[in-house]
RNA sequence: GGGGGUUUAGCUCAGUUGGCUAGAGCGUUUGACUGGCAGUCAAAAGGUCAGGAGUUCGAUUCUCCUAAUCUCCA
């Protein structure tokens, strides 16, 4: 057997085995990705190299190897509701490899594969496997024989150690197109000896066995896949080989479950002291155990990157892997108080030797977990409520069973969790269904799919070129030369890509947008509306035709939005300086959007900023605009050396990657982007709003130049024009708040003195009254241009009288208002209704109402008609009551 | 990016084909009981019904737009 090491002892000695091999050892890249619209996080130790594969970039080391933090929750690889059932699936997991690009190829990657593991870690020989591709005949891909030679040499008896492999297996491909290749996997049979007698190893390799496992594949990159799924070879051969650290930990320290290695022991040993709940016990609580324990690294490890949970894209997701963790606890441990939070330090002991982030965060980290752990629980608290009510509703209608479309509401409004609402209604013996709920969901799923449906074109080479060269720094136009281009459909819409051999347009990136502008030859011209980044190849975006492709075009960026821009991306600068001035170093970039118009800036911060914070900020910023502080800008200067200049590193970086250095004055940041050569030109920074965004983030949103001084000119003119309109050149707000004190004195006056005019009124009517077979009949045009006086004048009379009908009306501009009250006794005995009479008497000014049975209004287009409306009424009602006596 | 929900008093929320000139609980203020506090009882204040436009005699309620927020999908 192995000999039982530390997980962190365990990735050291990976690390410098392949360094005695002559690899470059780099750090992890970031989990959450941020340039790359296909992809949300890191799902493979290949992601950081892919602008490699795609030869979009040429690799700074042939060799390297590393440990990458990987996150599989969704698109092709979502192992999300596996995790915590078995004992293998993770949703964060690290992934050792070792890479070529253009470099050593089968025979080295093997040979050292085997080396590492048989020789270095002791792994028994006879518990290993290896397969290699089978073949394809109808793709013309040969068997991999090359690999298998080499297996050969490394067995003693190849025959019943080396196996074919299918293509779901053993051909790995990036995506729909590119880079792909046959690959060729070694697994491991940790079983023990009785059983495997019984049945041998080769015949449980890939059939998912949870002790027949793969533990390393070694993919050989020797393809390009074009979109019209046809094969061609690569002019360099990469190799690419994954093995699951977490894995590689069982197997070693001798375990059956990665759960019970190292990595995830004391947190689970923290979970079982604050539930009570033991390990190995119950299913229920073991699921729960490994499920909380597994999702606390991915969250952990995401908010330590930057990365809050939020409500959509990569926030979204951390926040649905949080959500379920605290689903498990509340189900199956019964914690219905925030818990997972409290598990932070746990982690941070075991993994914060090989990755500080956690450490350094970890006071943040749990209070952003605790915040979303509370706000669950009352969208838990709130679905319980809405069950209950909908269990009511079943048990009437006498149904059984819950319709899918209300469970898929429950779900999909409320995010309340299908297996909740099962398991709530299963207890009260109520079914639910399940494949109507399915049903919602893929119609869902197809909504959002079609939308998002992307059509891609082949590229269309106009001639072989490396990465595109960015000329933008120092200029603004260009001669350059269109490399490729292809045209894309979204949502019906075409536009078109171009990728230049150098541009001056400024591709999106690091908030700030990308440059617009026009590409002109001799004979077309075509307007770019918009330049992105794709990982790092600078993409044009044009709604034109490319007829003549292969002309030199001259290249031309629009040079008033660029400097607006530039201004606007200095001044983040500057305010980033001076909030660490005003409010301290804790304050650190946690997003920014650069446009021409305007800028934001959000940050981390505990507390909303003072008026006198804010002010402070603002001025330490345009102190340093006034100095006029000239630009310096160093590109490709290492990381390390960066850090020494005291560069504010962000989220995102490569570590290991060459950067380039901002400098304006103290003011030290990492920046690719477009600058103002110095401070001065900015003119003026203006601060026009603070907010919060998330728990201790705050967000600042500033204009400057031309913009910041429209916005303070407006701002006088306003105040200008209420000093002319109150006539006052003094004390402002002195006036306001007087005349505001008087327009509520006023307010109150006009409503007595209107009571007063409806009182006076309804004693000239009452003195007109008529007694109609008992009952008092009041009725009249009154003189007023509010229907409220009518309304009011109604209610009043209602209050002091049980035995009145009374019919008013009014001509308001150039229409008909009228009101029929019924005192609420004689509704009871006579079953007279306003709504009756208003009907009858409507016509007479053209028109149409209607109300309750004590109060109905009419509104018609003909003020001559309301005398006729009246005696309609008094008519109406003589012919009702006649006989009746009150 | 697409779908659904929510927005009503300081807070938590009711408001059933459009019409009782918008309600409850908690909180606030005042008064009473009490030596004081706690408590009980009584009363009062507090609302542009998120904002805007429309339909209607009449809109918190219906339609459209905007914003904030929650939630699901990508």
């Amino acid at each position: 057997m192995p000999i039982p090491l530390k997980s962190n002892e365990l990735r050291q000695l990976f690390f410098d085995f392949f360094k005695s091999k002559q690899h470059h050892i780099v750090p992890s890249a970031p989990m959450v990705i941020k340039n790359d619209p296909t992809l949300m996080f890191t799902n493979a130790g290949m992601n950081q190299f892919k602008d490699v594969f795609l030869g979009n970039q040429l690799a700074a080391n042939p060799r390297v190897a590393n440990s990458q933090k990987c996150l599989r929750v969704s698109g092709k690889h979502n192992d999300l509701e596996e995790v915590g059932h078995d004992t293998y699936h993770h949703t964060m997991f690290e992934m050792l490899g070792n890479w070529s690009f253009g470099d050593y190829f089968k025979k080295e990657a093997i040979d050292w594969a085997w080396e590492f593991l048989v020789e270095k870690l002791g792994l028994e020989e006879d518990r290993l496997y290896a397969t290699v591709f089978e073949g394809s005949p109808e793709e013309n891909v040969p068997r991999d024989d090359e690999a298998f030679e080499c297996w050969s040499k490394c067995f003693a008896s190849p025959e019943a150690r080396i196996l074919n492999g299918s293509k779901k297996d053993n051909f790995w491909e990036m995506g729909e197109t590119g880079p792909c290749g046959p690959c060729s996997e070694i697994h491991v049979d940790i079983r023990d000896d009785a059983e495997r007698k019984k049945i041998p190893g080769h015949e449980l390799v890939n059939k998912g066995h949870p002790q027949v496992i793969e533990i390393w594949n070694l993919v050989f990159i020797q393809y390009n896949r074009l979109s019209n799924g046809k094969l061609e070879l690569l002019p360099a051969r990469h190799v690419d080989t994954g093995m699951g650290f977490e894995r590689l930990c069982m197997v070693v320290q001798g375990k059956k479950s990665n759960y019970d290695t190292d990595i995830f022991q004391s947190v689970i040993s923290r979970i079982t002291e604050i539930t009570g709940k033991k390990y190995g016990v119950k299913d229920n609580w073991d699921i729960a155990l490994r499920v909380v324990a597994d999702h606390l690294r991915a969250i952990a490890f995401s908010i330590a990157e930057g990365q809050m949970p939020s409500n959509n894209k990569a926030g979204y997701v951390i926040r649905r892997i949080l959500r379920r963790a605290v689903r498990y606890g509340y189900n199956n441990l019964g914690m219905e108080e925030p818990f997972i939070y409290r598990l932070v330090p746990a982690l941070a002991d075991t993994m914060g030797e090989s990755y500080p982030e956690l450490r350094t965060g970890m006071d943040n980290i749990a209070k952003v977990i605790l915040e979303e752990e509370t706000s669950f629980l009352k969208t838990l608290g709130k679905g319980l409520k809405l069950i209950e009510k909908k269990i009511e509703e079943l048990r009437k209608e006498g149904s059984d069973t819950l319709p899918g479309k209300s469970a898929f509401e429950l779900y999909d409004t409320f995010g309340f969790p299908i297996d909740l609402t099962r398991l709530i209604l299963k207890e009260k013996g109520i079914k639910t269904d399940i494949d109507g709920f399915g049903e919602e969901m893929k119609g869902q799923k197809n909504r959002s799919r079609e939308d998002a449906a992307v059509e891609a074109g082949d590229w269309i080479i106009v001639r072989e070129a490396g990465e595109t060269v960015f000329t933008g720094y120092n200029q603004t136009e260009d001669n350059v030369l269109i490399t490729k281009y292809r045209t894309i459909r979204f949502k019906g819409k075409e536009s078109l890509q171009i990728i230049l051999d150098k541009t001056p347009f400024y591709a999106e990136s690091g908030g700030q947008v990308g440059d617009t502008g026009y590409l002109v030859s001799g004979s077309q011209r075509i307007e770019i509306t918009d330049t992105i980044k794709e990982n790092n190849a600078i993409i044009h975006i044009s709604h034109g035709k490319i007829s003549t492709p292969h002309e030199m075009f001259h290249a031309v960026v629009d040079l008033n939005k660029r400097l607006m821009t530039a201004c606007n991306h200095t001044a983040t600068h500057l305010l980033h300086h001076a909030l660490r001035i005003v409010l301290g170093n804790h304050v650190e970039q946690k997003g920014s959007l650069v446009t021409p118009e305007r800028l934001r800036f959000d940050f981390s911060h505990f507390a909303r900023l003072t008026k006198e914070e804010l002010r402070k900020v603002e001025n330490e910023a345009n102190r340093m605009v006034r100095e006029n502080v000239g630009r310096e800008a160093s590109e490709g200067v290492p990381m390390e050396e960066a850090r020494r200049m005291g560069a504010i590193a962000l989220f995102g970086e490569k570590y290991g990657d060459r950067v380039r250095v901002v400098k304006f004055g103290d003011s030290v940041e990492l920046c690719g982007g477009t600058h103002v050569e110095s401070t001065g030109r900015i003119g003026i920074i203006k601060i026009i709003s603070e907010g919060g965004i998330a728990a201790g983030i705050r967000r600042i949103e500033a204009l400057t130049a031309e913009k910041a001084r429209e916005y303070i000119n407006e701002k006088i003119d306003a105040a200008d024009e209420i000093a002319a309109l109150l006539k006052n050149s003094g004390n402002l707000r002195e006036s306001v708040e007087r005349l505001l004190a008087e327009n509520v004195q006023l307010k109150k006056s006009i409503e007595k003195l209107e009571t007063a005019a409806a009182m006076s009124m309804i004693r000239q009517l009452e003195a007109k009254a008529e007694i109609i077979n008992g009952i008092r009949f009041i009725s009249g045009i009154i003189d007023t241009d509010s229907a409220d006086m009518l309304k009011s004048i109604a209610y009043q009379v209602r209050k002091s009288s049980d035995n009145t009908v009374l019919v008013i009306g009014a001509s308001i501009g150039d229409k008909a208002s009228l009101f029929v009250m019924v005192s609420d006794k004689l509704v009871d005995s006579l079953k007279l209704s306003a709504v009756e009479i208003i009907r009858e008497i409507a016509g007479e000014i053209k028109g149409g109402g209607g109300g309750q049975p004590f109060l109905a209004s009419a509104g018609g287009k003909n003020p001559m008609g309301l005398n006729s409306a009246i005696s309609g009424a008094e008519a109406f009602l003589k012919r009702k009551t006649a006989g009746l006596q009150v």
